[in-house]
RNA sequence: GCGAGCGUGGCGAAAUUGGCAGACGCGCAGGACUUAGGAUCCUGUCCCGCAAGGGGUGCGGGUUCGACUCCCGCCGUUCGCACCA
């Protein structure tokens, strides 16, 4: 090994600034939008800049993706890789509120902050193309989106119950209720009942249900796919009306096999045919109940409780399979929001239905019987297959298998037009109103001649003024309500005096289709140019968190789809591609303030380097799990990097000269080479880093410095450690960047040694090992075998029962005792 | 409760998908070079054993010539969803 020079050592600090600033001037990273060769969109979940800058979850997960792209972009693709902000939600509004600030104030500064720490990562992000969802040249077309759907009947506005803290005086999302209380100041949350907007995502819960399993569509992680399956969540069953002196009630059930079992009904205590029902003498309790009900949170009224409560309208309907009169009840165990807000309670068959009926002594009958049981087997509790069990105490029905019951109950329905067969969905429509202030304002103005318009495309965007008095108040509505400056507007029909809509929207509008915008940021007058759009769209590869496997990926599927039924997007599927990295944790645990584990990026950067940092995230874990973060962690890949660099050292010195080659380490470039192509395409990072420090070690445990070899190593190396390899690139010889090289190649044939050690097993236990050539004959192996003494000790004297031969790979000879 | 995943040395992890368990890295131990070493370079490092040998991938069974890998049953753990009719 040649002398070390301190001076000549690897210095990240200055190799990093230097190619940073050549990225810059020379335009590295900027594909040419309008011609691309091979376009490959490179897109990664853009980020909130909060106030205490990038952590060490942003950066994983960034350098992930920016790996990938750098990778594609050494295959030869113009990789277009942008980066964002996602600037408007709760999070900034609550931190400004807490902090005394401003969140038009604070979002500039943590921008900035963001900026610079992106910068410093070196990632391959193309800065022209830059956003922000605060800005105002993005919401215009968050709000144009918005009313696109509008206008085609897709947006509409209803009452809906939200989470409201009565201390806070604000609404509350779900997540920000912990046990029943506001996770800020610990008040028991209350619900109310306001009017807001809507998109009817429900509509396509089929095509989005059916894409998921459209390999030419979509290529997903399989956790994110069942993710958006569950939450979907479609059940067949079955819509039954039971009539009443106050009309029908309609339930819906998965289950109409169990219909002769339904004793009694429970409806939701916001059901709106409840005051119908209630009988006079039931009136104060019915009323007490549900004003009960209505204090509770909406988070505790999913909580399922074990003892089920309720309280009996004194009103009857009628079960249309037995004609039987049975109660009406009202719980809150029953939901307004699923199915139809009634059900058909079936005791002996449904484990709340049979805690209810315990409880209030209600009749429990048995019709569905398995083999071991008849139907005066007495319930002592509800049973829930279907499989294996036949109807009985279900007139004519009784007898058949109950998957049979169930299609011909439904088909006498049907018939009898009592009910009909649907599918029914978990699903909700989507809310996207926000009684907030950080938002954009939706493009509403409300008109008492015209009703509700849409603001005109030409007076877009509808500016969020800057008020200081954006904290929510008692009202239940939005800051915005409390500057009629502001709202008060003429009607854009009819110009008589009219008011704007005061509520901002969701977050989740902002970022479910920003990936549209980052190809057209230049273009005021459209929010994405059509085609740019064909050329770089869908998305070649998304990678994210898989928090966010549900809602931001569901949403910007389904407006992906509204846009293309109206012909405005050549797909209906925007990420052909989509990949959950993992997650973080310091020391084994979860990263958090209180527990003082959080990783700041920057300090390792400024001891370690950029691209160090960037390797021992890659290296600590498979990618898509995760891993555990150790400071001493951070000393292997660092002196992986030392070691190529000097190593490159070696081969600028003029005096070398290409020596011959062993056979071992051309098997183990081209090995090498394979592993890291193959390695990186499935984002299994730490095992191809580990391909590359193994051919290192062989290079340098045989005194091996080879230019060819070593170059190849630079370039499998950049994805990476960019600025690293683009020194060493130089260093080298290289023209303008390492990103403009070829990616290595390699040949199978030379992947394999000629000469292969075969193990050799007795009963299943390595004995010995022998050397042959590659391909050797069953035969040839079993002969080398048997003169081996250290294998004979263990056959001699004993029959040879079988003889197992894995070519290349083993022998197991199989010996009688 | 339902769904998905995970469980391998002191630690982070590999294992060509049924074929040499522990690659690669951290840490640790010993040595070299050094005024020095928290730099660098060698050597060693799953466990028991001086060795021969034996044992070993959460636990218990099974299939197989052969199981970290497949099957059945447990235990533990992480993450979603959760009174969904």
């Amino acid at each position: 090994m040649t002398e070390h020079h301190p001076e000549d050592g690897y210095r990240p600090d200055l190799v990093e600034a230097k190619w940073q600033a050549r990225w810059a001037e020379r335009h590295t990273n900027e594909p040419d939008l309008d011609r691309p060769g091979r376009p490959f969109y490179n897109l990664m979940m853009f980020p909130y800049p909060s106030a205490e800058g990038l952590h060490v979850g942003n950066f994983f997960a960034f350098t992930g993706a920016d790996v990938y792209g750098r990778f594609k972009r050494l295959q030869g693709f113009q990789v277009f890789e942008p980066m964002g902000y996602d600037a408007f939600g709760i999070h900034s509004e609550n931190f400004a509120i807490k902090i005394g600030s401003h969140p038009a104030d604070l979002i500039p500064r943590n921008i900035a902050n963001f900026r610079r720490q992106l910068e410093r990562l070196g990632g391959m992000f193309d800065w022209r193309h830059v956003l922000s969802t605060t800005d105002p040249a993005y919401y215009k077309w968050t709000q144009w989106i918005f009313l696109q759907l509008y206008h085609a009947g897709k947006a509409y506005k209803k009452k809906a119950a939200v989470n409201w803290c009565p201390n806070c005086k604000t609404v509350l999302a779900n997540e920000q209720v912990i046990n029943g209380a506001c996770e800020r100041c610990g008040t028991q949350v209350e619900q109310r009942r306001l009017e807001q907007w809507f998109f009817r995502i429900t509509e396509y819960a089929e095509r989005l249900l059916a894409n998921l399993d459209d390999a030419s569509k979509m290529d997903w992680s399989a956790s994110t796919t069942i993710a958006q399956r569950n939450w979907i969540g479609r059940s067949n069953g079955a819509e039954i009306d039971f009539q009443s002196a106050a009309g029908p009630i309609r339930v819906f059930t998965t289950r109409p096999d169990t219909l002769f079992g339904a004793t009694f009904m429970v409806l939701a205590p916001e059901h709106p045919l409840v005051d119908a029902l209630t009988a006079p003498t039931e009136r104060g309790k019915v009323d007490a109940y549900r004003k009960a009900a209505s204090a509770k949170d909406l988070v505790a009224r999913k909580v399922g409780e074990k003892e089920k409560h309720g309280v009996a309208t004194g009103g009857v309907a009628t079960n249309p399979a037995t004609g039987l009169q049975i109660p009406v009840w009202i719980a809150d165990y029953v939901l307004m929001d699923y199915g139809t807000g009634a059900i058909m309670a079936v005791p002996g068959h449904d484990e709340r239905d049979f805690s209810f009926a315990t409880r209030y002594q209600l009749p429990i009958v048995r019709v569905l019987a398995g083999p071991e049981q008849d139907e005066y087997t007495p319930l002592a509790e509800a049973a829930t297959e279907t499989s294996g069990f036949r109807l009985v105490n279900s007139g004519s029905f009784s007898g058949k298998a109950a998957t049979d019951g169930l299609t011909a109950i439904v088909a006498w329905l049907e018939q009898e037009k009592h009910g009909k067969g649907v599918v029914q969905y978990r699903l909700h429509d989507w809310c996207i109103s926000r009684q907030r202030y950080w938002g954009p304002p939706i493009p509403i103005i409300y008109c008492d001649s015209c009703g509700p318009v849409g603001v005109p495309e030409q007076d877009l965007p509808v500016i969020l003024p800057r008020i200081e008095d954006f904290r929510p108040d008692d009202s239940g509505i939005s800051p915005l309500a409390r500057h009629r400056e502001w709202y008060q507007v003429p009607c854009p029909t009819c110009a008589k005096p009219a008011h704007r809509e005061t509520d901002v929207s969701d977050t989740f509008l902002d970022s479910a289709w920003y990936y549209l915008r980052y190809l057209s940021t230049e273009f005021a007058d459209r929010p994405f140019d059509a085609i740019r759009a064909k050329h770089w769209l869908p998305v070649a590869s998304y990678i994210g968190g898989n928090e966010h496997a549900v809602l931001h990926l569901l949403y910007s599927r389904f407006l992906a789809m509204v846009l293309h039924d109206q012909g405005r997007l050549h797909f209906e599927e925007p990420f052909r591609k989509f990949r959950a990295h993992g997650t973080i944790v310091k020391d084994g645990a979860k990263m958090s303030k209180s527990r003082g584990n959080v990783v700041i990026p920057d300090q390792y950067i400024n001891k370690w380097g950029a691209d160090t940092f960037r390797m021992y995230l890659m290296f600590l874990g498979p990618y898509e799990e995760g891993g555990d973060f150790r400071d001493e962690g951070l000393a292997g890949p660092r002196r992986f990097l030392d070691k190529i660099w000097d190593l490159v050292g070696q081969c600028a010195a003029p005096t070398l000269t290409g020596n011959e080659l062993h056979q071992s380490i051309v098997v183990k470039w081209h090995q090498t080479k394979k592993r890291v192509t193959e390695g990186l395409e499935i984002l299994s990072y730490n095992t191809a880093i580990a391909a590359m420090m193994e051919l290192l070690n062989a290079l340098r445990a045989s005194n091996c410095v080879d230019r060819a070899i070593v170059k190849d190593l630079v370039i499998m190396l950049a994805p990476f450690a960019p600025h690293f390899s683009e020194e060493c690139w130089e260093r080298l010889g290289g023209a303008s960047t390492v990103f403009d090289a070829t990616w290595p190649d390699w040949d199978d044939g030379l992947t394999v040694e000629q000469v292969v050690e075969i193990p050799i097993q007795v009963n299943g236990k390595t004995r010995s090992r022998v050397q042959v050539p590659r391909g050797a004959s069953e035969k040839v192996v079993v002969a080398a075998a048997r003169q081996d003494p250290s294998v004979t000790k263990y056959t001699d004297g004993k029959a040879l029962i079988k003889v197992v031969y894995v070519k290349d790979r083993l022998l197991n000879l199989v010996v009688g005792p």
